[in-house]
Formats: C-alpha cells, structure tokens, sequence
DNA sequence: TTCTTAATAAGAATATATACTATTAAGGAA
DNA sequence: TTCCTTAATAGTATATATTCTTATTAAGAA
C-alpha cells in the first residue's frame, strides 16, 4: 500500500510553490534548503510517482532535464535555445492531432510531445548588446550555455 | 577550412547506412566494427557538425539519446513507450504551426519538435503473450526496458 | 505496542555527451 | 614533393541527469 511520507508532501507542496516548471534539481534544492537530509533520489522518486498518480505533470523536453508542472490543464510550452528556461506558451490545445497521422505502421499511438524553441526575450535582448561588443566572444559564451 | 577526414567521411557513410534512426553509440558501434581506432568523441563532433551543415538531420526527442537521420524531407516520428525505439510515420508537415500561437510572451519562434507516442507493433504483441503470465512480472520488466 | 515492509538516506553506478590535451594528418605554400 | 600550419583526432577526464543498491527508518495495519 502506498505510504503518506512527509517526503512525498514535501515534494508535491515544492512543485506547486515553484510555478515555474522546475527541474526535479531545482525541486531538491527548494526542499533541502528547509530540509537538508532529504535525498535527491527521493525527490526524484515521488516526482514520477506523483507525475504517474496525475497530481503534477511531468514534461519531458528534447535535449533539456525533465520539468515538472503544477497545472493541471493541458498547454504547450517553449523552450529557450540559448538559456534552456521553460515558458509557457499561449495557443489551443490540439487534442486529436493523432488524427492527422495517415500511418502510423501499427503502432498505437497514446499521445504526442509538442515543444516550441526559440529564443527568450532576455536572451534576444543578451544578444543585441553583445553585437557591438566582440562577436566571436558572443558565439562562444553561447555556445557555453546549458539547458537549465 | 574544413577538412575531410576519413572519419567524417566513415560518420556520414554510416548514418547513411544505417536507415533507423541510429544514435550516436549505434554509429559508433557500425563503424568500430571496421575501424577499431575511432574516437566516439569523433563521432559525436561529426555527427553534429554534419547536422549543423545540413548533410544529415539531429533528431532531438524526449527522454532519449539524440538520433540521426539520413533523410532530408521534413517528417515526424513516433517513439515507442517500451522499447524506446524511433520510427518514422506518415502524416502531412506542419510548416506552419508557429502561426498557431496566440502569446509567445516576447519570444522569437524557430520552429518546434513534435514526436507521437505509442506502443510499437513488436511491444504490442509481447504485452499480448505476457497476459497469460504473471502480470506482475510484465509490469517489471516493461519498467526496466530503456530508451535506446 | 508490535510488526511488516514500503520508503528513505547516502552514495555508487550508469548513460549520454562534452571538454581537455598531446599527437596526427589535411591540405595549402614553398 | 616536402614542409608547415593548424584543424581534427584518440584517449581520457569531466559534467550532467537519473537510476540503482543497501542498510536503516518509519507508516500504518494488526
């Protein structure tokens, strides 16, 4: 039978304290800073099971960690290719877009992931006041950015 | 300059080659067969900078390892929940989805990744058989099968 | 209160990918 | 052709994200 651990809470009120899809890094950090004993493979363990439970989202993103989402309706995001942040996106949600696969070779098909890239407003803003400045350097440091 | 090296040359033969979608260990692995000295770091610096110059495409998806792909026309694909492989589907190209979006909050669009999933034809069946078994067990062991 | 065992803490292990560094070799120049 | 510059390589180390392992703890039933 499934245990009510002060963990698992612990976990569950941190997502929904950081609305902005946090990673499950960014989760650990929020608990451990009230909680230092708690263990990181715990919070990733009642990340997904909360996730598999339906009580948060978890969003799975090319090329970024695993986020995490308190909402609960359905909603496409975008991320950010220079910094990696996740932003929500406003625009309907197409829910029968499997409908538009003409073949799909037997596969049964559950469900899609669709994440919009681009670039943030801070990083195109990061990036005009670096075109004066030397444009080599600005390659590199972006280069240099990681997903978050 | 850009020099052509022999393991540029070998990665580009390889993803052409190997017509599924390989990652880059898969790469690696086809051309150590016949040329044991390759670096898998070479392998990766070529496998993206063949992306980068449009020569084969990065597919990028969730909760995977990056595949490569030979083709050159536009096309989704559909990740098996199970067994974790990638596979091509046929449905028209949405060029245009970006002109969906009512708020991007101030971002600059590039485009978007979208990948189905589902459980593939091989995965269905085996699930099928394992019925009759104890389901328990079939429940493990889809648990412990990885993304290839 | 006791008992069973699910869940935990701590850290090792794994997977994917990039960075570092001495060495090699591609391709232009002499 | 031979030499020279330096991009690319091999091999190793490192980074990042996540899962696994194991002894211990504690949730909740009896």
């Amino acid at each position: 039978m499934k245990r009510n651990t002060i963990q698992r809470s612990l976990t569950l009120e941190a997502v929904q304290k950081l609305k902005n899809h946090p990673t499950a890094d960014e989760v650990y950090e929020e608990i451990s800073a009230e909680h230092p004993t708690i263990s990181k493979g715990t919070v990733y363990r009642n990340l997904n099971q909360l996730a598999d439970s339906g009580e948060i989202r978890k969003m799975e993103i090319p090329s970024c960690p695993d986020h995490f989402d308190h909402c609960c309706h359905e909603h496409y995001h975008i991320r950010c290719l220079k910094c990696g942040r996740v932003f929500d996106i406003d625009m309907d949600y197409i829910s029968d877009l499997e409908k538009s696969v003409k073949n799909a070779y037997g596969f049964a098909i559950k469900g899609y992931d669709l994440v919009f890239k681009g670039i943030c407003p801070d990083c195109s803003q990061a990036l005009e006041n670096r075109a004066d400045a030397d444009a080599k350097d600005s390659v590199n440091n972006k280069e240099k950015e990681k997903c978050e």
